[in-house]
DNA sequence: TAGTGGTCTAGACCACTAA
DNA sequence: TAGTGGTCTAGACCACTAC
């Protein structure tokens, strides 16, 4: 809402989705979107510097601004949303089953994967994801207690992530993140349909804050016929 | 090796890596920087933004710009890296063995992964990457001949992009990738060390030039055990 | 030659953090 | 209050592309 090149993104962004900037074609010149947007040069080359990031455009010196064909991420490993966020794009075919939600005492390895102290509680949050029916993604969460006090099954069955960001007004910043594919556990076998798979893929999540203060470790497992992610790499720096 | 922001950036970044800044301490402010490398306040920060992005530094508005002790990607997806400069951090424990090598008449999937038409010829390179003498990887390369008018034993076995990129001058600028995770072909079977896995991780990637051109389609196929990438992933725009 | 994006500068005002 | 990073402006010169 604040910055003006983030509305500017925003905006391109939503004429390149909409269609009404079809891709190969090339985006009004720099000097041209100052005018239409009455900004500056630098203002504008933020807005597509976030586009080319992102992997709508591609800017061809001497060019301009070309639009790219890449199709949106299905399971984006690169960026940092939630699952109710993802949902929404998935027109209802996903819905959520929480198994657990308790405070614990964390154990060593939770200890280790959060860098607290064993003084600290640990709220444990396990959900089931099913996707048309299928039990898909087991979601298992370990969140600190002093920086989420309160967790309720309504937060847990709605966004956690939402009700961080917006109800305790704390800015989810970054994450480090880890795909490995690993033999199904136990666990995994009764939460999840897992047909003759014998092998999940484990995302684990280890999320920060915008003060860098880790708060949160996620592991996503997931059936490994189901899981896929399209993602956007560029070269250099 | 032309702009003052690269360079600083990989001078602050040499220092992170070397110890000689910490984890958890703050880099020089703004201010001082500029000073230091005698550059304007846009230079500087156009430097930690890069750090930022690749997840070197986390900026804390009203306090500096925080180290981050993050450890190094291991297979970055979401990097576009050669497998030689993948290789090369990491001890000479890897090795080549190209196992084809010719120019092809595409068939429907690959005319369709490349975009081009019956007449373009293709290469194709079959490679299979050893990690500490086992059979780890199988990269399957299809690449425009119109681009790439010649490709050699010798080219195979040590670099194709440093040949693309050095050799012919052509700047390799982003990729689309997908991961997902499959049963394993006979192929896969054939040429890889799998156990009893019977699964394989394929990467598929489809590399485009700095003018927007799409001139090389791979697919990595990795025994699943062995596949792990760590990322590092910022939320928002 | 004219137009494009890439880099750099100098200065300004703001919001946030800490003492 | 002083210092920090976040945003925005106006102007400059360069390298590349197309004609």
């Amino acid at each position: 809402m604040h910055a003006k090149y983030i509305s500017i993104y925003k905006e391109i962004l939503s004429k390149i989705e909409g269609g009404e900037i079809s891709s190969g074609t090339f985006l009004p010149s720099e000097s041209e979107l100052m005018k239409k947007y009455d900004v500056s040069r630098d203002t504008i080359r933020k807005s597509l510097d976030l586009l080319a990031k992102n992997g709508f455009i591609e800017k061809v010196k001497g060019k301009g601004s070309l639009v790219l064909d890449i199709h949106k991420l299905d399971f984006p490993v690169s960026n940092l949303v939630s699952f109710k966020e993802l949902a929404e794009k998935m027109d209802n075919r996903v819905q959520t089953i929480l198994v657990d939600l308790e405070l614990i005492s964390p154990d060593k390895q939770i200890m280790k994967d959060l860098n607290i102290s064993k003084e600290e509680n640990v709220w444990k949050v396990i959900r089931i994801r099913e996707i048309d029916k299928e039990k898909i993604i087991l979601d298992k969460d370990y969140i600190v207690e002093g920086i989420v006090p309160d967790l309720t099954k309504d937060i847990c069955m709605d966004s956690i992530y939402e009700y961080v960001e917006e109800g305790l007004g704390l800015q989810i910043s970054f994450a480090k993140k880890e795909v490995t594919v690993q033999n199904a556990t136990k666990e995994d076998r009764k939460y999840l349909d897992l047909d003759d798979s014998d092998m999940v893929v484990v995302v684990k999540n280890y999320v920060y804050l915008s003060n860098a203060i880790l708060f949160q470790y996620t592991e996503s497992r997931h059936r490994p016929d189901k899981f896929r992610f399209v993602d956007f790499a560029r070269r250099g720096y």
